[in-house]
DNA sequence: CTTGAAAAGAACTGCCT
DNA sequence: AGGCAGTTCTTTTCAAG
């Protein structure tokens, strides 16, 4: 987006934190109107920064009280392992995220389960077994802070 | 939560794909009538699974093209020097999340920059400079899929 | 749980500065 | 660009089955 001032940079700052607010309160805020409000809301939406909205979930109050990330270096790194690989990690329901990554590791995955006993179920029977899988280094979440980046 | 069918999962697979969508709409495609699924969805925010509702922002439109996940090793590991790492940390407007974990590393990062040689300034002048860091492990990022979790 | 309706509120549009 | 006024749509509450 070429225009792209303070006024929306403070729309994106509260919408991230908040996107229940509505175009009035948010207005309210800024000194601007509700329709000036919902306008530049728009613009940004049209201009691919805002890319969507969505639910934040609590993982732990749906019962999944364990989060691990886990770091996938691959031992064969054809472009079939790797579509192979992506194929087979997307079927797991406890993958939250796949990464595809350079560096020490080929893929980084976000896990969540029950609890550790569960979490050791799903790196033995489905982690462990995916295609091409060579080292695995695993970190379990103790906490997390989001930050609204740069902005 | 205690009662969870089949239907509130089907809602809240739905909202996190798109959370803009309109509680009819979401009703039609579930079968229920519009009061129905508007008052399952609030039940669902007062049981605490739904914590809230965020913006999806594309950092590459925004011109952050670069994305990298850091590996924090402390060389201290004191109560004060998590604290006084996390003070930092939280400081530098690139670092967008900051998980506290278990393993191999104390912390992990996620950082934008606007390209490679941005991210270069950060990691030298912001990261490496940070009370207590001791190895330092990078992975950038080449794509990346988010996917709904085991509900 | 449903349908139907009504009231409140927020989103959206057109016109004017 | 922004504001004002009005329209449309959604949310929210209610009544009744």
């Amino acid at each position: 987006m070429n225009v792209f001032d303070e006024t929306d940079r403070a729309i994106l700052l509260a919408l991230s934190k908040d996107a229940d607010q509505t175009t009035a309160q948010l207005g309210r805020k800024l000194g601007l109107s509700q329709p000036a409000t919902w306008r530049r809301i728009r613009a940004l939406k049209e201009a691919g920064i805002i890319a969507g909205e969505a639910l934040i979930l609590d993982a732990a109050a749906l019962g999944f009280g364990v989060t691990v990330f886990l770091g996938v270096k691959l031992s064969t790194k054809s472009r079939v392992s790797l579509e192979d690989f992506e194929r087979a990690v997307t079927a797991i329901p406890e993958v939250q995220t796949v990464e595809h990554v350079l560096g020490l590791y080929d893929y980084r995955l976000r896990v969540i389960a029950r609890d550790l006993a569960d979490f050791e179920r799903v790196l033995r029977r489905r982690i462990m077994t995916l295609p091409g899988v060579g080292d695995v280094e695993a970190n379990v979440l103790l906490s997390e802070e989001r930050r609204p980046g740069p902005l």
